[in-house]
DNA sequence: ATATAGATAGTCAGAAAAGGTCAAAAGGTC
DNA sequence: GACCTTTTGACCTTTTCTGACTATCTATAT
């Protein structure tokens, strides 16, 4: 019999294709409830089947009326795109490499100008100032890679965001 | 299901939007009656939800004839964003209330839904996950004020680029 | 004017209601 | 037995909701 991993992953993939909108929104303590598990198997069964590498989004909510929602990205036709978000997880990026990935994507057309300059205000040096005012003198930590790092995880952000079809 | 804070945002909301002046003036009991909960929960509301971050600003007397009152401010024009901009300068933001400041500026707007998704991507908490993981332990950085000041400067350098009119 | 009672709204700590993390136990496969 | 995947449970974080206590304003009595 197919694992309790599976069942669920089947699950939550054919509510996806039956939802109009391409993602759905789950309890995790009733999806838990519903297949006699303890809620952690739910995020099991998320991180090992619905990553960005495999295709996913997925945000969540703490708190009373919490909830997590399981996006289905537009992989198909974007091949090279999914590449893309695959080679730059966990990457650090400078601030110049970051405006030359943004200044591409715009002239691909995969970001108007406008996105363009938006994101790359929010990837400029000075975003940082006060984390390298605070870090300064905490010898333990670098701040050069710190900044890296985020700005990495921002961009990384922005291709993900690249592929989702609802706005 | 929505929350009751949900709820409560909406109705205001609305009733804003109905409004001729931009402003309503509750009781602050009364509503707390309608909604059946206790009077404080419509504090926590307009903490979250109204802050002068999110372009609302809120007034209020005690005693005899007391009220409150929710205005929403205005942003359209360079006049008013410009006062939105000097509003956010220096200022911390947390999660929450960065994305009620993008929905507003979808809603005016200002932004296209796309442009407010890339940037809600952007200021997701977890793009500062290394940061989180490289001050755990240095007792000298408070984690938490630096998220939001970076934060806070990225939805500034937002604003600020709005402003521009070349693109 | 002054004191006081009543009517509002504000604050803050903690309970309640979600979801997240991580490591250990359990199950399979070779 | 070694290694990988799955499953579980104890503990943590975030968001919402509640209630006791506090502060402020208006009206009225003295």
């Amino acid at each position: 019999m197919a694992t309790l991993a599976k069942q669920i992953e089947n699950y939550i993939k054919q509510m996806i294709d039956q939802s109009e909108e391409g993602f759905i929104d789950i309890r995790r303590s009733e999806m838990a409830g519903l297949f006699m598990c303890v809620p952690s198997q739910i995020n099991y069964v998320l991180e090992t089947r619905f990553s960005n590498q495999q295709g996913y989004l997925v945000e969540s909510r703490r708190g009373g009326g919490g909830f997590v929602r399981i996006i289905k990205l537009a992989v198909d036709g974007s091949e090279n795109l999914l590449e893309m978000v695959n080679r730059a997880d966990g990457k650090q990026v400078n601030q110049t490499s970051g405006e030359g990935l943004i200044d591409r994507l715009v002239e691909e057309d995969l970001l108007t100008p406008r996105e363009g300059s938006f994101i790359k205000a929010m990837v400029n040096g000075n975003v940082f100032q006060d984390l390298r005012q605070a870090i300064d003198g905490e010898a333990a930590v670098n701040y050069c890679e710190l900044e890296e790092a985020i700005r990495g995880r921002m961009l990384y952000a922005v291709l993900v965001n690249l592929l989702r079809t609802d706005f």
